[in-house]
DNA sequence: ATGTCACAAACTTTGTGA
């Protein structure tokens, strides 16, 4: 199987690209991210002539998540047991089992500043996922925690810790709720360093990504029994290039699960 | 190192969020 996932800023103003990369690199599974789509908007038409089939939860202009699979989309759930709002549940994260393989799309709250409420909310909302993770983690199925957790998880994912000192994303508290999220048994799964660079996302300013000066925040966490059937994971720069890119690029991650050839 | 992008409303410009 392949399992992608992607924060495409925009649904709409994407969708010639997500069309383009689905049919070149053929992952089975896409986790989506920012879609800025209401659901009553969601290309699911388009999508499906394109051979996916597709679940969403978005109310317009900001977040929005989606699952495309073309191994089946079963047991889909919107949001989770006492997600946090801001005030409200926003919409941040969605789940389905796709060709056997619990796959959660998740866009974790940004923070802005670590002074802001928006920072407590981004705790406290992965601290809600980490309760809702562990219940997942019981069930039999192999979990993939998929999406952008807007936190760098160690210095090396970041192009130069001090200019991060004092900014959110590479704060103690934020490492240590991703920490607490792998300490149910989830491994984050590591892309192949391309040109040296372990990015999945770079500011569209001053032209960072050609810099090489950007972040890794698009995750895959993976239970025990999906992490050993891992064989490969990229990031895929080639898709921040070019006309009209997201500021984030696809994490893609080849797995042989029991019975895959 | 705040230089861009996407979106919508205050709508040919500004604000918000990232």
């Amino acid at each position: 199987m392949r399992l992608a996932t992607w924060n495409v800023n925009s649904l709409v103003a994407r969708m010639p690209r997500v069309l383009d990369w689905l049919a070149s690199v053929q992952p089975d599974v896409l986790c989506l991210q920012e879609t800025k789509l209401a659901d009553a908007a969601f290309p699911h038409a388009e999508l499906e002539q394109a051979g996916y089939a597709s679940v969403a939860s978005g109310d317009g202009r900001y977040n929005g998540v989606a699952i495309l699979s073309r191994v089946g989309i079963d047991a889909v759930a919107r949001g989770f047991a006492d997600e946090p709002g801001f005030p409200d549940p926003e919409h941040r994260a969605i789940a389905a089992s796709c060709g056997g393989v619990r796959v959660w799309s998740v866009y974790v709250p940004n923070g802005r500043a670590l002074q802001d409420p928006h920072l407590a909310y981004k705790l406290a909302w992965l601290g809600a996922l980490r309760a809702a993770a562990e219940h997942e983690l019981a069930a039999p199925e192999p979990l993939a925690l998929c999406g952008d957790f807007n936190v760098a998880p160690t210095d090396s994912d970041v192009w130069d810790p001090a200019a991060f000192v004092g900014s959110t994303h590479v704060s103690a508290p934020e490492r240590q709720a991703i920490e607490d999220l792998l300490a149910l048994g989830l491994t984050d799964v590591q892309p192949r360093a391309l040109k040296g660079e372990p990015f999945t996302y770079w500011d569209y300013r001053a032209g960072m990504f050609h810099k090489g000066l950007g972040m890794r925040i698009d995750l895959v966490l993976a239970s025990a029994q999906l992490a050993a059937a891992v064989r490969d994971a990229y990031v895929d720069r080639d898709a921040r290039k070019g006309t009209k890119p997201s500021d984030h690029a696809p994490v893609v991650v080849d797995l042989q699960l029991p019975g895959e050839v």
